[in-house]
DNA sequence: CAGACGCCTTGATCTGCGTCAACCGGTGCT
DNA sequence: AGCACCGGTTGACGCAGATCAAGGCGTCTG
């Protein structure tokens, strides 16, 4: 396995601005030789950078009243719903370059929990003020509805009637596929959740994740050693991802 | 049970322009008498009447390039999937006054299929255009994330992990609530889609859904006779649907 | 009008996954 | 060092809901 990923919290690798913004959700409207210097000035002076965050710290919480939403820059983030009886429900894991509290817009309260689970650096940005400057520029009003719009492609992932290898197997797949996005190794990774946050979110007992894992183990498909991981056979796991 | 339900394709009351505008997804900005008159000028100059679709007819398919949203005016939507080994997965129902396609946003495709359940009219609107229409009037910027938003949280609303008793009464509170949003009987309804349609898009066999249908009108809960529903024991369902 | 087909329901059986229980190794606290 | 605790794994068992099978009813078609 490389190194990058075991050194703990995953980050942009030198963690000057620049890098941050290659990573960020923004990047492809606001980086510095894009086209659209005017986006990234108007976006510099209105984001601000918080953090860090220790693990275990909420960001928001739910029923919060919404006004602002985060990019993460570094770490990761899980957000969470608590229902009327105290069952937890994982909605999903941020990485860097991904972005918290779109789901908030409507409701106008923060409908769950946002958890760090190592530690986190965001951008926060003012929405009311994000939402002025997208009226001026259309490319980040077209990244918004963007990322509005792939958030709901996820969930709805995330909804469908699938078998617990299809859940595991295609989970795995979509971390490795969101690290290497970040230029981060797509085979080896850190997973900084904890078992039982990953079964929660792919809604299955934490028994039966752990079941899994050892089956795709024992058949060659990665391995797992702890919260490391290592896809050995991608092609395999595509296949039952897709329901062999 | 009332009459207006039962007279088939729902729709506003009286089919005048104004009454299709009430329903409608913009409704809150742009009606006659709301604050923002340049909205609707500017709506109205954009948005095509199409329709009428007939049952089974497709509105879009799985892949075809995005270019238009649609809001609903009159009839039901189903989206729906379909994976790599021909399983169909029901995304979502759509009622007058809601909106489609804002998922094909971010793939630039349409992620999934609109099928008409019944007599369906739309309204059509360039999503290009829509765009450029809200970098002007903020208020329609603001209903666009709006929108869009809810969409989220409606989709992992449906990934919430819960047994088939919570998903059928959430579902059933979850329509009449949107029936009496649209100055329909909350209380009494017709459902336009098949129990097969029912049941997938609640992750549930048809026969589970059917079975569960039962119980509750064996326990008063309900009466059900074919596709009309009426709602008897709101509270006891509300209970039901947060996991008593 | 007869047959066929689709939709829904009901009953019997099967099974994937949840639940319960026990155990292991690592970590932090006293 | 000793102990408690937490996260993870493994095995045995049970159950909610899927699957299989059959039948009823309404509608379309020839």
């Amino acid at each position: 396995m490389g190194e990058l990923y075991k050194s703990g919290a995953v980050f942009a690798d030198d963690g000057s601005e620049l890098q941050f913004c290659s990573t960020c959700a923004f990047g492809s409207v606001c980086l510095p030789g894009g086209y659209d210097k005017e986006a990234l000035r108007a976006l510099h002076c209105l984001v601000e950078h918080v953090g860090p965050y220790r693990e275990g710290e909420y960001i928001f919480r739910t029923n919060d009243p919404f006004g602002v939403i985060y990019a993460v820059r570094g770490g990761t983030v899980k957000t969470c719903t608590v229902d009327s009886l105290g069952r937890e429900q994982v909605l999903g894991f941020y990485l860097p370059g991904e972005m918290i509290g779109l789901n908030a817009i409507h409701p106008e309260r923060y409908p769950c929990d946002a958890i760090a689970l190592d530690a986190v650096y965001l951008c926060r940005f003012s929405f009311p003020a994000l939402a002025t400057v997208a009226s001026q520029i259309p490319g980040i009003q077209q990244q918004l509805f963007r990322l509005l719009s792939k958030d709901i492609g996820a969930a709805s992932q995330l909804a469908a009637d699938r078998s617990a290898e299809e859940r595991v197997a295609a989970f795995l797949l979509g971390i490795a596929g969101r690290f290497a996005a970040r230029g981060f190794s797509a085979s080896g990774f850190h997973l900084s959740m904890a078992r039982t946050d990953i079964a929660n979110y792919l809604r299955l007992a934490a028994e039966t994740l752990s079941r899994v894992l050892r089956r795709f183990q024992d058949q060659g498909l990665l391995a797992v050693e702890g919260r490391e991981v290592e896809i050995r056979d991608p092609q395999a796991l595509q296949a039952l991802a897709r329901g062999a």
